[in-house]
DNA sequence: GCCAACGTTGGC
DNA sequence: GCCAACGTTGGC
């Protein structure tokens, strides 16, 4: 069991969408590390902390899990998609994700503020300066921390 | 809206 | 393979 952080912008899909749609394909992640986790690491299962940046406050919303084995990212083939990948075809594909399933949404939300001041989340990726990767891994303590809201 | 940090691109 | 230029992310 690996525990993770997916960001997205809260006005772009927050977690209230993922509630209501249940289940969605993380699609529209153009960047190799991060979809290297997802072709190599996550397994299904893995629970995952959402994340919301470019919010108020930005923060942890919720909690999902991954519901699916990796698999190809059909917006890169789609050019009306802003994610559309020129160099990508059908027959090699470039970019994959995986399937998340919604699990709970905070009533309120773990704050970046919280987690910048909480000795208990030293180390955690999402309080680095420049930490631009949107799927990060999250150790298994730092993951529980946070469910427990924030609580010793 | 600003701007620092960082990833990607492309010329050499 | 280096690195400058450029585009994007994301906190503030």
């Amino acid at each position: 069991m690996k525990y993770w952080l997916l960001k997205s912008e809260g006005s772009c899909y927050p977690i209230s969408e993922l509630k209501k749609d249940k289940r969605t394909s993380w699609t529209g992640i153009r960047n190799y590390q991060a979809r290297n986790f997802m072709m190599k690491d996550m397994s299904i299962g893995d629970l995952c902390l959402f994340y919301h940046s470019n919010s108020k406050p930005n923060g942890v919303y919720g909690l999902a899990k991954v519901s699916s084995k990796p698999h190809t990212d059909e917006t890169q083939f789609n050019k009306k998609d802003d994610h559309y990948d020129p160099k990508a075809t059908k027959e090699k594909p470039i970019w994959y994700c995986v399937d998340i399933s919604f699990l709970e949404a905070f009533k309120s939300p773990v704050s970046l503020d919280q987690i910048k001041f909480n000795t208990n989340l030293d180390g955690m990726m999402v309080r680095a300066q420049g930490s631009r990767l949107s799927i990060q891994p999250v150790e298994e303590k730092h993951f529980k921390y946070v469910v427990e809201r924030m609580k010793p």
